[in-house]
DNA sequence: GCAGAGTGCTTAACCGGTAAAGGAGACGAC
DNA sequence: GTCGTCTCCTTTACCGGTTAAGCACTCTGC
């Protein structure tokens, strides 16, 4: 039958300590459950703490125990993406679940760049404002994993591994998906076939690209690549500027779900059908992919177990405190097919057979 | 010329005022400002502060601040809502953007039920994690308000205002937007309109709803409203539903974007054209609403400045420690025609007006 | 009958800040 | 000369926990 804190003052071990006419320091021994004390006083301790409806004071507990009990994480792309994009909240949600089952919180910030992010890091580690963070969309040289390094901040790397293998990660066979949709597309007989990449200077965009004029030069197909911002805007500009050209490609990978629905209006405004001009594959699978008509195919993960597993994994960084971890896998994107692949227009693999 | 902090010890007071030759108290008072030390001696502490590289341990500053510097959001709905709709997103970058400005962080959890969330609030306030939170999905009878009110957890309703305006709200006048958008339906000669709102315990579902069979029965138009979860299932169920009427509506108000997408989707493979036979409304405008086709006219607000206001108000109450602060009303929602709307079929207005 | 070990609790220091109270020294007033 | 006042800094207590060290008491063994 725990009282009534109401609004009046805090709950304190103090106040357990005199209620139960031992010391405080017994008092932290039982809500410890550390050895040293009588069956009957324990009991009687909690009984009390009970009643009294005590929560131990975090800033307390921290000063102490040198523990925040918060993990970070800070996003270093426009606030519009954040919304925009599928992969963040699903992400964020996996996140969530993980770390709310053990009542560790989550302190989200969003920063306009790497410097600042790095800013941030700095601050929240000097402050002890947070354990350790989750690192996304990491760049190639990214300045963000020296820095966490020599702070000795716990970081886990979301979408590594890191060469040098000096912080842990959570990654993802991107090679492999992309060998699996580029030998899909040229099942389907295309020969001329593009990719709409995010910013080059992410690694998974930039690993991607690798993969994909490797898997291209490989099954002698013309793989061309275009970059973006990750806006839609840039996107069209990108869609428009593949398929003005006087031998378009007859299928676009893109590289998130906003690209791809943003890529599949404006082939269908320039007036190709899709998939009967041009088939449309999308990174990542949201409900935007499955509305739009045809819906898109994708190469599909399961974002939020990212969001777990990446979590996971930080919270043993942490409690490791730096010794191994090492890198872990997730299961890699899968290719879920949809209306918008289709043959390539004019049996290309009959001609290209011939 | 800040040093390098390296992993090594954290930076304390106690360093300045050892390098300093001050005791810590001095240092404090330097630190924050606060008068009773000559010109130099504060330059030259600040001068240490700053080589050494120090930031104030939070966890120390909240013990003796009463301060937790952070802010907190629970979100009640299931996992998956938060990734669907672009609400949350939305909101949760202007809610960032605020908070960021004035290094006080957002502390995110994620809940399955309402009462879950009030054990949430209970226990962040007893363990002063958070200095107060954002009550976002209020409901009739919301058991939140009572209990927050109890606990003297500074809080702001987003969604308001409160009947008995006991606790600061922020709020948009649901009612005027609806009464725009159906004035905008019956201009267009409809007659048949039906509304598919979200949870009807929701508060603002609900008004909205109110409002709406309020502004038909004005117009003399034929209104009807089903309900659904919120997920694209129970939209695709409700849109069937109506339309398989022997007199369906003629047009449809979505009570999200979500909601809206899947609607017309489920609306084009009846057979039903768009907006030729049936016109489709969304509420809240996002990316999703544009790409399809026909593109959603929607009734649009910035959601970010919403999440911005919000947080704005809730510092203040945070400050003003629960005395007034008062409710806040945001622009309201503008009706954003695009080509899902069109005349009712079959010219209603003049058979209407015969 | 007393050393030695174990049990069960208390005391006190500490984490890193904040802030009230106190005190040394300079200076002016009478 | 000494009293009051002002400036500038130190001392000290405190926030709410954790934890090492200490200590009284009982039990055991010889």
């Amino acid at each position: 039958m725990a009282t009534k804190a109401g609004a009046g003052r805090r709950v304190t071990i103090n106040d357990i300590a005199e209620k139960a006419g031992v010391s405080k320091g017994a008092v932290s021994y039982a809500l410890n459950g550390r050895p040293g004390l009588s069956k009957e006083t324990r009991a009687r301790i909690l009984r009390i703490a009970d009643e009294l409806g005590w929560h131990p004071h975090r800033a307390a507990r921290s000063l102490s125990a040198a523990r925040a009990d918060a993990c970070g994480l800070v996003l270093a792309r426009p606030a519009r993406t954040l919304a925009i994009e599928a992969f963040f909240p699903e992400f964020l949600a996996g996140v969530e679940a993980e770390l709310s089952s053990r009542s560790v919180a989550l302190t989200l910030q969003l920063a306009s760049d790497v410097d600042s992010e790095v800013a941030i890091y700095r601050r929240w580690w000097a402050e002890r404002r947070v354990d350790g963070v989750l690192v996304v969309d990491l760049r190639v040289n990214d300045p963000r994993t020296e820095e966490l390094q020599r702070l000795g901040l716990p970081a886990v790397i979301v979408g590594g591994p890191l060469e040098g293998g000096a912080l842990p990660s959570v990654w993802h066979d991107e090679r492999a998906a992309v060998v699996e949709l580029v030998r899909y597309l040229a099942a389907l007989g295309h020969v001329r076939v593009a990719r709409v990449e995010g910013v080059p200077g992410f690694v998974h965009s930039s690993s991607r690209s690798k993969a994909f004029y490797d898997a291209t030069r490989e099954l002698e197909l013309s793989g061309r690549v275009v970059s973006t911002d990750y806006t839609p805007e840039s996107s069209a500009r990108a869609t428009r500027q593949l398929l003005s050209d006087p031998e378009p490609p007859t299928a676009i990978a893109y590289d998130s779900d906003v690209l791809a629905v943003t890529g599949l209006g404006v082939a269908q405004q320039m007036g190709f059908a899709v998939p009967g001009d041009v088939s449309i594959v999308a990174w990542d699978d949201s409900l935007l992919c499955q509305v739009v008509h045809p819906p898109l195919t994708t190469l599909s993960r399961d974002i939020p177990s990212y969001g777990s597993l990446a979590c996971r994994q930080l919270l043993a960084a942490i409690d490791d405190h730096g010794t191994s971890s090492g890198d872990v896998e997730a299961p890699r994107a899968e290719l879920t097919p949809r209306g918008s692949t289709g043959p390539a227009p004019g049996d290309a693999r009959a001609a290209r057979g011939a």
